[in-house]
RNA sequence: GCCCGCGUGGUGGAAUGGUAGACACAGGGGACUUAAAAUCCCUAGCCGCAAGGCGUGCCGGUUCGAGUCCGGCCGCGGGUACCA
């Protein structure tokens, strides 16, 4: 509903009625106008450049949030600026509409998946049109759109065509009460989160995208993207992990079950000499075939596999070793035997599965092998300094140290030279081989869930797995099971119990077959919406002609939470997409600029639940007291601050309430002032209020101008410092300082507010004003533009452009320090020179009582900035 | 654990290596009003009567000059491959 502002309860006595910007009428009326223009539909007419702006689509919750409006609204900024500057503008909106949270709601309270995202969506769309998005809405889709994921299904039969797309084992979280698969977040201190069950790593037969082909791409393509973040392709490059080493094996003393050879993979083979012992994963074939015919590794294999799957689950578990009995032999000495250990923290997806432990110069190393007694042989030490006391000597590669055990080269050298050298030597000796390797694993997008994208194979008993045909897409979720609504409070995957979905003829040989029951990884989803909304009702995944025209995404931006997964998977889709002509080749790296703006964050108020499992509180809920939070009935709650706003942690704040006090511009307003908008912000409702006050005197200086004769001086001045507020406006927001953009924004109002100047010359100002407000607060803009006479809609208008001439001072007022510190100030012409700057500086009375009669040592003048004088 | 960020008044924050605290919020004072609301004006980092001193998480370094660059800490946040 359109919000409401109350009237004012008595008139002003001054005879003049006082003017009112009231939102509740004035938005909804330039809503409707824009949308009657039809301002925000994007077409590719008129020969004019395009510009494709995008915020990362919303996961539908039930309600927008505020970080949402954050994010929007600097986008909408963003699209309002180019369309003003004479672009067709794409600024679309959707909803990535599969995912967990609509089983869980199905699971706690019964109903539909598939109602309730779409009743989800129905009223985030409600909440968001009364903020006055540009949006093209007719291109909106959720993701869970048949028409959309049948796209996708075809996405992944061109893929699995390509050889893109292949099967593997891989492990999964294990609830081994209710015997279904969790996600890592639904892993509690390695607990199931509804069973309280300690979770055990279980493997699974699973769909992989082959990723790891791209990954030398993925890396080296990151240094053309001049346009995006720095950290972001830090942390990408970090995660692609590309790193060079040695792979080569250790005999064992005796085969063993088969085995003769344990390969391994090491960065570090400089450090050889220092080897301790030889470490398998759990789950390493050898491993696997001692488990069968040991019970006691089999015990021990089952007490490391328990505990989550993920990487900082591993990383931090205590460090658990078992030592096999089996022993290998050095490769540079043969009488040396190393003993061969089973070890928790050996990630069977990295590398080999298999490590030689350096307690010398491993951290890790050095606490296993601490535990367990096992040798701690240094291989170098620092070149000056002394060696650490305890633990590991890890200095980075680049730096020099003194070997005492080399494998190779000279006495003292860097590690990476040490490396090289080591590689060499042991490739001349015919010890394995220098081999470059990816920490970037494939991309496993199999879930064992029912509220995603089905993957469109089918298993038959004669052919094997056999891609679905393309005309019988998209294979539909069903809705019911058996005449009856599916039943989600069963733990479990309902597609794979349903009794008759799975039934179908075989695409090859037509013989009674059972359809996967995986669906697809949300990741895909988001992997390729931007490419869609191109062409949102294509009957292919896209249309090329739309995709050479707005392809490339001209500005992406999202939170900094999607830095790594969200973004690379997407740079792989573009790839494949690319190599399976569904892109143009130009759109390999799909985003051309992003912004990663920062969190909108919130205290968590939480107690203690049963199980000790927390219970999540809504801020409403909890009142506030010298710094504690109590609930009504009194009890006290564990306030943890600045937290990611997260439904399942309740500490999301709803903007409708602001919208409905203050309306859309003074929330849009708000968000986007103060703070810069690359920073995370701490969510507090003070301050709207005073962004309510400040348009309302925006749009009564326009309102309640007053009649005055020109003035030369003043009209003048006045026009100067509009120039400046054009430039330094228009330099804000195309630099994402929104935050500093509107302080200028609040500096120029108190500049009209307090000129002197005529009031066609202020009507002039305030018309600029209003055009450098209208990204942000679009509907008071239009309402001041028609007050004053401006033409047409202002979002037709051409952005104001400053006068270079108008921007120069003639005087600059130069701070005098005195060994750096602030004495005084001398107002110069900007152009005058540097020796008589000094001689003015020196005269400066207080300058002259610092100096106290001593000579200075240097006078630095850096022309039109600042004089230090130096004694 | 590992990777990436961030840390400035009572608060949000500003500041191409060049006057730290722009612009705002809350506060204090004043004008208008019978009174209030609304509005307008002034004030304001801390210590100090002042001169001046101290100040950008902590310690050190580079520089004529450091919030900004470098090294080492501390604290907080994000990611960590099945939350999205």
């Amino acid at each position: 509903m359109p919000p409401y502002q109350p009237a004012p309860r008595s008139p002003s006595r001054k005879g003049a009625s006082m003017s009112r910007y009231t939102a509740a009428e004035i938005e909804p009326k330039w809503q409707k106008a824009w949308e009657e223009a039809g301002v925000f539909t994007a077409t590719r007419e008129g020969g004019k450049p395009k510009y494709y702006v995008l915020e990362m689509f919303p996961y539908p919750s039930g309600r927008i949030h505020i970080g949402h409006v954050r994010n929007y609204t600097m986008g909408d900024v963003i699209a309002r600026y180019k369309l003003s500057t004479g672009h067709n503008v794409l600024h679309p909106m959707g909803f990535d509409a599969f995912g967990m949270p609509a089983e869980n709601a199905a699971m706690a309270n019964g109903g539909h998946p598939k109602d309730w995202t779409y009743s989800n969506i129905d009223t985030m769309v409600s909440q968001m049109k009364p903020l006055g998005f540009g949006l093209d809405w007719s291109r909106m889709f959720a993701t869970c759109d048949p028409e959309y994921y049948g796209q996708q299904q075809a996405l992944f039969l061109d893929f699995l065509e390509k050889g893109l797309v292949y099967r593997k084992n891989a492990v999964v979280n294990w609830d081994p009460v209710d015997m279904t698969v969790l996600a890592n977040e639904q892993v509690e201190n390695g607990r199931g989160w509804r069973s309280g069950a300690v979770v055990e790593r279980k493997e699974l037969t699973q769909w992989f995208f082959k990723i790891s082909d791209f990954s030398d791409d993925l890396l080296s393509a990151l240094d053309g993207l001049d346009n995006w973040p720095a950290k972001v392709k830090t942390m990408q490059a970090n995660w692609i992990g590309k790193s060079r080493g040695l792979q080569f094996s250790w005999d064992l003393t005796e085969a063993h079950e088969g085995f003769e050879q344990i390969e391994v993979y090491t960065t570090r083979p400089d450090t050889l000499m220092g080897a301790s012992f030889v470490g398998i994963s759990p789950d390493h074939p050898l491993a696997k075939a001692l488990e069968a015919k040991d019970p006691k590794v089999a015990e021990f294999c089952l007490e490391a596999r328990k505990g989550g799957t993920t990487e900082e689950a591993i990383e931090t578990a205590e460090k658990l070793g078992y030592d096999t009995g089996l022993t290998v032999s050095h490769p540079l000495d043969p009488d040396w035997k190393l003993p061969v250990w089973i070890a928790n923290f050996i990630l069977m997806d990295y590398g080999t599965g298999a490590i030689f432990g350096v307690p010398a110069h491993d951290e890790r190393d050095n606490e296993f092998a601490t535990k367990y007694g096992l040798p701690i042989t240094p291989v170098f030490e620092p070149v000056e300094g002394d060696y650490p006391a305890k633990g590991a000597f890890v200095p980075p590669k680049p730096d020099r140290v003194r070997f005492t055990r080399p494998v190779a080269g000279a006495e003292v050298m860097t590690g990476n030279e040490a490396i090289d050298a080591a590689v060499e030597f042991c490739e001349g000796k015919g010890i394995g081989e220098g081999v470059t390797k990816f920490r970037l694993r494939d991309w496993g997008l199999s879930r064992q869930r029912y509220w995603g994208c089905p993957i469109p194979v089918v298993h038959c008993p004669e052919c094997g797995v056999v891609p679905e045909k393309k005309e019988n897409l998209p294979v539909q979720l069903p809705y019911d099971e058996g005449g009856k609504p599916i039943d989600f409070s069963v733990p479990g995957n309902p597609l794979d119990r349903h009794p008759t979905w799975r039934d179908c003829a075989c695409p090859a040989c037509g013989a009674p077959a059972q359809r996967e029951t995986d669906t697809m990884d949300t990741f895909v989803d988001s992997s390729w919406y931007f490419a869609r909304f191109t062409s949102p009702r294509a009957e292919t995944p896209i249309d090329m002609a739309e995709a050479e025209y707005w392809m490339n995404v001209d500005q992406y931006i999202g939170g900094i939470e999607h830095a790594i997964l969200h973004l690379l998977y997407s740079r792989f889709f573009a790839r494949a997409m690319n190599e399976t002509g569904h892109l143009p080749q130009k759109s390999r790296e799909p985003f051309d600029a992003l912004f990663t703006q920062g969190m909108v964050t919130h205290a968590i108020y939480q107690t203690e639940g049963k199980g000790g499992r927390p219970v999540y509180h809504y801020p409403e809920e909890v009142e506030l007291r010298e710094g504690k939070g109590f609930l009504k009935d009194g009890r006290e709650v564990e306030i943890v601050p600045s937290a990611k706003m997260s439904k399942s942690k309740n500490n999301v704040v709803d903007p409708v309430a602001i919208i409905d006090q203050y309306g859309a511009d003074t929330a849009r307003w708000f968000v986007l002032s103060d703070s810069p908008p690359e920073r995370d912000v701490e969510w507090t409702a003070a301050g709207a209020e005073a962004a309510s006050k400040h348009l309302a005197r925006v749009y009564r200086l326009a309102a309640e101008l007053a009649d005055a004769p020109a003035n030369e001086a003043e009209d003048g001045a006045l026009l100067r410092e509009t120039h400046k507020a054009i430039h330094d406006v228009t330099g804000g927001i195309e630099s994402f300082g929104f935050n500093a953009a509107i302080a200028k924004l609040y500096a120029f109002t108190n500049t009209i507010a307090k000129s002197k100047a005529g009031s066609a010359a202020k009507a002039e100002a305030l018309k600029v004003l209003a055009q450098l407000m209208s990204p942000m607060t679009p509907h008071l803009a239009e309402e001041i533009w028609t007050l004053l006479g401006g033409e047409g809609l202002i979002a037709h208008a051409d952005w104001p452009v400053a006068d270079p001439a108008l921007l120069v001072e003639d005087t600059v007022t130069l701070p005098i320090q005195v060994n750096g510190k602030r004495r005084g100030e001398i107002s110069v012409p900007k152009d005058m020179d540097k020796a008589e700057v000094e001689k003015l500086a020196l005269e400066v009375e207080n300058v002259k009582r610092t100096l106290d009669g001593a000579q200075p040592k240097k006078v630095i003048v850096v022309p039109g900035r600042i004089v230090n004088v130096v004694i």
